[in-house]
DNA sequence: TCACGTTGCGAAAACGTTTGACTGAACAAT
DNA sequence: ATTGTTCAGTCAAACGTTTTCGCAACGTGA
């Protein structure tokens, strides 16, 4: 079996309660000798002790770890969960609490072992609307500190995400700023929040620089490509200068249709991407793109629930949103101006 | 307080010792009258009890947790980690294992944890040779349980990888197969071994086909924009008629670049990549590519670490290898047809 | 009536740690 | 001589389970 203090207690002479509280090095061990304190460190060297963790959490329900639930599916992870898992689990690390994951599971058996486990943190990256609240439910029940990531708290419980309203504005603001006047927008179809918030930060943003929504140059369709070959061919006056798509994806699509039906991407058509993924940089005219922020996110999810100091903007609804970021590429330029350049070349 | 074992019993009228063992329904709680298992689990249900785990693995020493360890940093996450990982996630869960994570942590305080929390299966990410090496040392002292990722087992523990050797012969070999006889290659350089079984791998699949490799088809540079563009000046008989890059990136740069020089794809210029990332999809042609397998690797190593059968060739050195998958697009086809279609034109 | 199983459950010791109360000795102050 | 005060620790209970042993009470057969 393992060394335990009693054993060190035995072997250095003194009782265990000694020994504890010299390895933890508790201020009551002060009123130890010296020359005791020392001689227990040595023998807990030299037999090797690990304190059992468990042993001692069930003495002091300290427990100092984060749990988090997600679904990370064979064919369905998406990539940023990537660094956004990153961002939780480093997080953590610096902060001395570990973590365990459970993925994909039955909630019910997640509680159970949340629960047993003394486990009072927890970040969800549920998606579906009931099982967050089935989660939210349960933390409420039993005093748990609870922190949804990417989705939104109707529940009372704080949430963090990307702040997707002003990242789509942003994005509009700076084409307007360099000369765009007809920005296209190109849409996934309305199926998350995130999306309609992206939408909505797009007209804003139309808004902001005294631009007309123009619906010719708005699309939502399942596949857009469609979309953006009618766009590109409508008369010179009314076609799109830019175009802002809401994933690097179609942003890259849409590049290369452009630049199939011979256009020069930035002089004729600047593009703008929304994540920041790596397609940006793989695409034949590297992407400019607005970053999603995904390891910020998971970052910024541990601090809350460890209630540290998160110098970021935090609404009153508990949301807090991470501040948009763009990166610019060689796949935006100003408006009309034709330089030619090689960039397209690489 | 939560609610005990002992509440339990005070309010059933019995013992614990009855309470515990049939609230595990252990064969010794057959002995109970059916009429009191009943009132127990009842009033068990009533109270809300949860069986504290903390408690019942310090009397146990049985824990069901597996431990990760890994370094994931805020831009050093390949993207390919996300979908081991998902892997390992949801294996373990489904096994009724759960999963802590130790990211990008100092090793010792990592086995500290380890130690101390009792737990006897470890699955390494690490990278670092010396690393690694420290880890097994750590397992074996302790009769711990181990499986490598991605890396190389020379400790005796076991290891599960991707099997690039085989991955790239047969890419290779299905290239020779539709009547490619110039193949060249596009490498990273020979930084980690993973790319060195790669290109081995290819020079194999050559000569399974009875081709000569060429060196000046071979191109390891640092950037192999310019690789690929000599090769493509080369006169018509000796330039490449397919093109195999060892990363789905140099592959879509690759065809980028043939494109822009005038050759179709994949008419003129059939194009392997290698990962089967997002890349593929978002390529201008479709990237044909060989699957990577991460999430494969993940489940394979959770099976190995428990014991349980896996259906998957072990080597004698203790590597296990996961067999080639490759996934056909577009950017790939029969040697010198030329047959021009429309789908480069999305 | 007595020995002997059986049934049904209780008592108590563990697991390794933590912690608040206590103690015996030495020393100082009254 | 008595009281008080540190010093340097010790003692024992507690945390919530698990598990082994034991033991009444009941019934059965001789």
């Amino acid at each position: 079996m393992a060394v335990t203090i009693k054993d060190i207690a035995k072997a250095a002479r003194v009782d265990k309660a000694a020994v504890s509280l010299t390895l933890r090095n508790r201020p009551e061990a002060q009123r130890l000798r010296p020359e005791t304190r020392d001689r227990i460190l040595k023998t807990a060297r030299e037999l090797g002790y690990q304190r059992n963790l468990l042993a001692s959490a069930t003495r002091t329900g300290v427990v100092n770890t984060i749990a988090v639930i997600g679904r990370f599916r064979k064919d369905d992870v998406p990539p940023c969960t990537n660094r956004m898992l990153a961002g939780i689990l480093t997080t953590c690390t610096q902060y001395g609490y570990n973590i365990k994951v459970y993925s994909d599971m039955n909630l019910d058996e997640v509680f159970a072992e949340i629960g047993g486990s003394r486990i009072f943190h927890v970040i969800s990256l549920l998606v579906k609307r009931e099982e967050r609240q089935k989660t939210a439910d349960f933390c409420k029940r039993g005093g748990i500190r609870l922190v949804h990531v990417y989705e939104d708290a109707s529940d009372g419980f704080p949430s963090v995400n990307t702040d997707n309203f002003a990242s789509a504005r942003e994005v509009v603001n700076h084409l307007a700023s360099i000369g765009h006047r007809r920005i296209a927008l190109l849409c996934a179809p309305h199926r998350y929040l995130y999306i309609r918030e992206r939408h909505d930060g797009y007209l804003q943003g139309l808004r902001d620089a005294g631009l007309q929504a123009d619906s010719r140059l708005i699309d939502c369709s399942e596949d857009s490509g469609q979309g953006v070959a009618a766009m590109l061919a409508l008369p010179e006056k009314e076609r799109p200068s830019a175009v802002f798509a809401l994933a690097d994806s179609l942003a890259v699509k849409a590049e290369y249709l452009a630049i199939r039906l011979g256009f020069r991407v930035p002089e004729d058509l600047s593009v703008f991407g929304f994540g920041n993924t790596e397609a940006c940089g793989t695409a034949f005219v590297p992407l400019s793109s607005v970053e999603e922020s995904p390891y910020d996110c998971g970052e910024l999810a541990v601090k809350i629930i460890l209630d540290k100091p998160a110098d970021v903007c935090r609404r009153e609804d508990g949301r807090y949103l991470i501040a948009p970021l763009l990166v610019h590429r060689d796949s935006t330029g100003p408006c009309g101006h034709g330089h030619r350049n090689n960039r397209n070349i690489k």
